[in-house]
RNA sequence: GCUGACGUGGUGGAAUUGGUAGACACGCUGGUCUAAGAAGCCAGUGGAGUAAAAUCUGUGCGAGUUCGAGUCUCGCCGUCAGCACCA
């Protein structure tokens, strides 16, 4: 057999099945269909890189095994073109943005499809097409409509480098996710989508999903459910105008009997009418001035020193007992959660301890382990150092102490409600959901992204561009550069800014902000049922036949944005009718990064970058796309390795080679067709599992097995080509070929049964232990009783557990030992114990 | 700090319900082929021990449950990921 060559054979066959369309989806409704998704990549100028092939053959492996198994599989592959770096470049050389963007496409497709996977590429989608784009826009007027798009002045996250304003999700540890740079805090009039109002369900119908619980509990975190109470404090002032109170949110009701004093965010404007009333206003607003500059980085450093000040002249009264509280403002408290006030508990609380021991604050307990029968009032916070922190770190709940007649004795969570009832029936309390996550912050200052169809106008306010207008095409602009005042380069253009109101028919000036780059990419699901739709994003027919994805692969870096954000949107059109399906996607499966072989991440600083061009140049895809899927297990991360990768070559090179063996046409022996049928079974279950490596290493051991034989039958080297297919479409296909000429292609044949029958084996090996230690194994038919097996073993063991043994073996462990038991599993092991 | 996950040879990693630990592969060692090398192919490969066996020991550390623990329980130690003053 002359030696595989992997650039012909590859190319022949890709060429191939383009002409044939083999891989085209069927828009025939009545096929049961099945809906594999990979993300999209972003086309950068560097080309693809290996978290491209492996995701991307990942998902063709499922596609291709979903395929055989006679499903219509939809396994589409597309661009999330809009962003900075094609913006970047058309600052830099003064092009249209759309040229790089181009280019990097095609680019990107010659290479994806070096990689042999199946999709179907007449399905590609570009989010910046403006055929494409007039849908995005489409659902922002959705948005709009349903009262989910709002406009709103706000403090937002701004990056000084990227000169644009960013989500909370795409802030990491106070700096912008793109360039690293510090975010500041501007008040800016920006767009929100109100993701907010969705929450309660983004939490909710993660129950519904198959996803990672890992996943799962991150966006639940990201969203920070939080159920608990606001509760009003009045004020107490000599020279006050009018009644004041102040209103907190709380978690721990429970322990209100135990607040000692009022903490005031900096932001909070209740100070601003309290002003009359405090006598040390001028320290107090010089507080405020100071934290008002602090950086986001420096406030919410935990290891920073807590500081505050004390508002002179007034008092909170506590509504439970009309103690009279302290009011302090003090920067751990957030302006932008909650009411921006919290009741402090110093007791109870880590944070509050921390503050009050700083400034010698008063702390009771009123939540004890045992029974309440503690009886202190007020003490020092020196007092009793240690039981005090052991009480206020973590959640501590016991029973109620020290907080009158009517609520010492119940246990925290009865407090929580009979103090809650209370608290409504009199009015200054009610229950209250508050959410971490903030509204989506969805304007950019950019140029490169799709325009937002919206025209101000003096008269009717906010209109829609109408839809027949859409798409609202991006202008053609002579500078790119990013102003850095708030406005886009957009604005720039007098002729495009200035309009007419669709509604009134006055002079308006359009919308000059555009979107964030995730908004392409959370419908783009959608788009692929249906990439050539005019009418609509896609037809409902479609929709409802094609949706949801089945299986979603990706990598963890979306787990808290492009995820929660498309989650989001699908449930918007969702409740607009447009979509059937509540959740988008299915399943998930997330995959971990392929370091370089120096261990470190890839980067063309370490010089570690591996190229899926070179690799497949000297090896072949078929070698690449096995490789990585043996690395280990799909979900976690790797170490590129060029000696390992030389293995996984060896064995694709050892399967071109079994075309040299003699085709029988004789069954296989028995033993050959027991470990055949093993690996039908595993091999499937394994790709279900997306288990791939061990699916690998079971196709290995079945070639070892194998090789070894000097004839096999055309049924067994037919089923084995079928079973690597998945992985290997090239080499496979072409040995297909060599052996059934003429045939249709491997990829559209039926995946293998196997027989549940043929895959017992008769004869197993039976362990022999005693005292739990292994000391023999013997070979013996299946299903054997343990009398049976006693008698293999040439063992007696008579009532009281005297032996009489003659197995070689066991005679030095047996011999004149009484056996105290037997413990005997079916098909597996017998145990004396001695 | 909190939450979650995980600790198995020189390396990547296997191991239904607790029942032969280390499958498969890399690497390494020896052999074969070769003028030589590369690539193949064959054999070996957790550690200790032996001429070879036998045997002992071994899944981060320490205890526990069990006839029997990589797997279950408790306590440490370590690694990774997420969150980070959210009251």
């Amino acid at each position: 057999m002359k030696k595989y060559d992997h650039k012909k054979i590859e190319k022949k066959w890709q060429e191939e099945w383009e002409k044939q369309e083999i891989y085209k989806t069927s828009d025939d409704l009545t096929k049961k269909k099945f809906y594999t998704l990979v993300e999209f990549p972003y086309p950068s100028g560097t080309g693809v890189h290996v978290g491209h092939a492996k995701g991307h053959n990942a998902v063709d492996v499922y596609a291709r095994y979903k395929r055989m198994n006679g499903y219509n599989v939809l396994i589409p592959m597309g661009f999330d073109a809009f962003g900075l770096p094609a913006e970047n470049f058309a600052i830099k050389n003064k092009k249209h943005p759309s040229e790089f963007t181009q280019e990097n496409i095609n680019n990107f497709i010659k290479q994806i499809k070096k990689f042999g996977c199946s999709f179907d590429w007449s399905r590609t989608i570009d989010t910046t097409d403006p055929k494409y784009y007039k849908w995005t826009q489409w659902i922002f007027l959705k948005l709009f409509e349903m009262g989910l798009a709002y406009e709103k002045e706000a403090p937002i996250n701004w990056c000084p480098s990227c000169k644009t304003g960013l989500a909370n999700e795409e802030v990491i540890n106070g700096k912008c996710e793109r360039c690293d740079s510090n975010v500041e805090q501007r008040n800016m009039k920006q767009w929100f989508l109100k993701i907010t109002e969705y929450a309660e369900r983004l939490i909710k119908d993660l129950d519904d999903v198959n996803w990672p619980e890992y996943i799962k509990t991150s966006q639940k975190n990201w969203i920070g459910k939080s159920e608990g109470v606001e509760i009003e404090f009045n004020v107490s002032a000599e020279a006050l105008a009018k009644a004041e109170k102040i209103t907190v949110f709380t978690t721990r009701l429970d322990t209100i009997f135990g607040c000692t004093y009022v903490v005031l965010a900096p932001e909070n404007k209740i100070i601003d009418n309290l002003k009359s009333s405090i006598t040390n206003i001028s320290e107090v607003e010089k507080y405020i001035e100071i934290a008002k500059n602090k950086k986001d980085l420096e406030r919410t450093d935990l290891n920073k020193d807590k500081s505050g000040v004390k508002l002179e002249g007034i008092f909170a009264i506590n509504p439970f007992n009309n103690e009279k509280l302290e009011i302090w403002v003090a920067d751990y408290v957030l302006g932008s959660y909650g009411t921006g006030a919290v009741m402090a508990v110093p007791a109870h609380d880590e944070r509050d301890m921390e503050f009050a021991k700083k400034y010698n604050l008063k702390s009771k307990i009123v939540i004890s382990k045992k029974t309440g029968s503690i009886d202190s009032n007020y003490f020092e916070l020196s007092e009793d150092e240690k039981l005090l922190s052991e009480m206020s770190a973590g959640n501590y709940d016991g029973r109620v102490c020290n907080s009158g007649k009517e609520f010492n004795g119940l246990t925290s969570e009865q407090a929580r409600r009979i103090m809650l009832e209370k608290a409504e029936k009199e009015g200054f309390g009610k229950r209250k959901i508050n959410y971490k996550f903030r509204d989506w912050l969805f304007s950019r200052q950019r140029y490169w992204g799709e325009p937002i169809p919206i025209v101000h106008c003096e008269k009717c306010g906010n209109v829609p561009v109408p839809e027949n207008e859409l798409p609202l095409l991006l202008p053609e602009v002579e500078n790119y550069e990013p102003t850095g005042t708030g406005d886009s380069p957009l604005a720039a253009i007098d002729s495009w800014v200035n309009t007419t109101c669709p509604k009134c028919g006055c002079g308006a000036k359009r919308e000059t902000n555009t979107m964030p780059q995730w908004a392409g990419s959370s419908w783009y699901f959608l788009r692929y049922i249906d990439p050539k739709n005019d009418k609509a994003l896609a037809s409902q027919e479609k929709l409802k036949h094609f949706m949801p994805v089945d299986i979603y692969f990706g990598g963890a870096e979306h787990t808290t944005v492009h995820l929660l954000y498309s989650r989001f949107w699908n449930k918007v059109l969702y409740d607009a009718g447009v979509v059937s399906v509540s959740e988008p996607y299915k399943r998930r499966v997330q995959h971990g990064l392929i370091a370089g072989e120096d261990g470190r991440k890839m980067s063309k600083r370490w010089g570690n970058v591996i190229n899926p061009d070179d690799v497949i140049e000297q090896y072949g895809a078929d070698t690449m796309r096995t490789y990585i899927m043996f690395m280990g297990p799909y979900s976690e991360g790797g170490i590129w390795s060029t000696t390992a990768i030389n293995g996984v070559n060896r064995f694709i090179n050892r399967v071109w080679l079994l075309q040299d063996k003699e085709i029988s046409s004789d069954d296989d022996d028995k033993e050959t067709i027991t470990l055949l049928h093993k690996t039908i079974k595993k091999v499937g279950e394994d790709i279900e599992n997306v288990s791939y490596h061990t699916a690998l290493a079971q196709l290995m051991i079945l070639l070892n097995h194998i090789s070894s034989k000097e004839k096999i039958s055309k049924n067994l080297f037919k089923t084995y080509l079928q079973l690597l297919a998945p992985f290997a479409p090239h080499i496979t296909e072409e040995i297909w070929n060599n052996i059934n000429p003429n045939n249709q292609s491997i990829h559209i044949s039926t995946w293998p049964k196997y027989n549940e029958e043929l895959i017992q084996e008769e004869d197993i090996n039976f362990v022999v232990s005693i005292n739990g230690k292994m000391r023999d194994i013997i070979k013996i038919n299946k299903d054997k009783t343990q009398d049976d097996i006693l008698e293999a073993l040439q063992i007696k063991v008579d009532s009281v557990g005297n032996v009489d043994v003659h197995h070689t073996k066991l005679i030095s462990y047996l011999e004149g030992q009484n056996i105290k038991k037997i413990i005997f599993v079916k098909n597996k092991m017998i145990n004396f114990v001695i």
